[in-house]
DNA sequence: CTTTTTCCCTGGACGC
DNA sequence: TGCGTCCAGGGAAAAA
């Protein structure tokens, strides 16, 4: 399930692969991908764009067009993106393919079809974004300030509103139970009832687990791939997700599982307070 | 307004 | 071996 580490592993990989190619060729083979839009459509619109640039925006991907149009990629539970130079036919699941002007092709894989492709013009982009994300997390200005403007007078479990993509951008499942571990705070604690000092252990536990996330390429367990096709490792680092019943790594005892904002939790039930 | 629930999808795990 | 059931979860939309 890719979240910010994952997308922007492979926005990093993509941007120097893509920047300055024209989109030669454009196949959508799954109409909802595009959906509601035909994807004949778009395949038209996207046909001779030149790439300018490959950027993130939480989970999503934005590729920036020198004739202003931008495409936007959701990848959800299940979306790939992988580069081929060879022209090695890739199998399975291809929702999309691309050829670009150096012969090599991206292809677009998607085992459960959540993912999205969506064409915008860059004036309506920062719109479309702001009224889905709240703020970047590990942009240098965002503080715990901030994050705690996000969760006043909220009521809902810590752990919903880390999912809540308005509250900071690019937290999912595994790193919001991640973040909450290193913060050292109870995911069902009501949101907005933090003190100072755990919102600034919060902040740091969000920075410190996305962080880590990239440094290792992101996480594996099933479907996500970096656009080599390489393997992410930060599954091995995982504190606490996916871990019930092993050892706490900070105090030892097991680790519980629960579900919150209709979702798998994992923590610490000892020193999550 | 906020929060919760339902839905979309497929394939892997599990019970019998 | 095969079949049925459950589960995984991001975000949109509907419901509460």
């Amino acid at each position: 399930m890719p979240e910010l580490p994952e997308v922007e592993t492979v926005r990093a990989s993509l941007n120097p692969r893509l920047v300055g190619r024209r989109f030669e060729d454009v196949e959508i083979l799954d109409s909802r991908l595009t959906r509601p839009v035909d994807p004949a459509e778009v395949a038209a619109e996207l046909t001779g764009e030149v790439v300018v640039a490959v950027d993130r925006r939480g989970k999503y991907l934005i590729f920036r067009f020198e004739s202003g149009l931008v495409l936007l990629i959701h990848l959800r539970m299940t979306g790939n993106l992988v580069h081929s130079r060879n022209g090695a036919p890739v199998e399975g699941h291809v929702r999309a393919v691309v050829r670009l002007d150096d012969g090599s092709d991206v292809f677009y894989r998607d085992v459960r079809r959540f993912g999205t492709w969506l064409v915008l013009r860059a004036d309506e982009l920062d719109a479309y974004l702001a009224a889905r994300l709240g703020r970047e997390p590990l942009e240098g200005s965002f503080s715990a300030r901030d994050l705690g403007e996000r969760l006043a007078g909220r009521k809902l479990p810590l752990k919903a509103a880390l999912l809540d993509q308005r509250t900071v951008a690019g937290v999912g499942n595994i790193y919001a139970d991640e973040a909450l571990w290193r913060a050292r705070l109870d995911p069902a604690r009501p949101a907005g009832a933090l003190d100072p000092r755990e919102l600034s252990a919060l902040h740091r536990g969000l920075r410190r687990a996305l962080e880590a996330g990239i440094e290792r390429q992101g996480a594996t367990l099933r479907d996500y791939r970096t656009p080599d096709g390489s393997s992410g490792a930060m599954q091995r680092e995982f504190k606490v997700y996916g871990r019930g019943g092993e050892p706490c790594p900070r105090c030892g005892t097991p680790i519980a599982k629960t579900r919150l904002g209709g979702r798998g939790t994992w923590f610490c039930p000892a020193c999550q307070v």
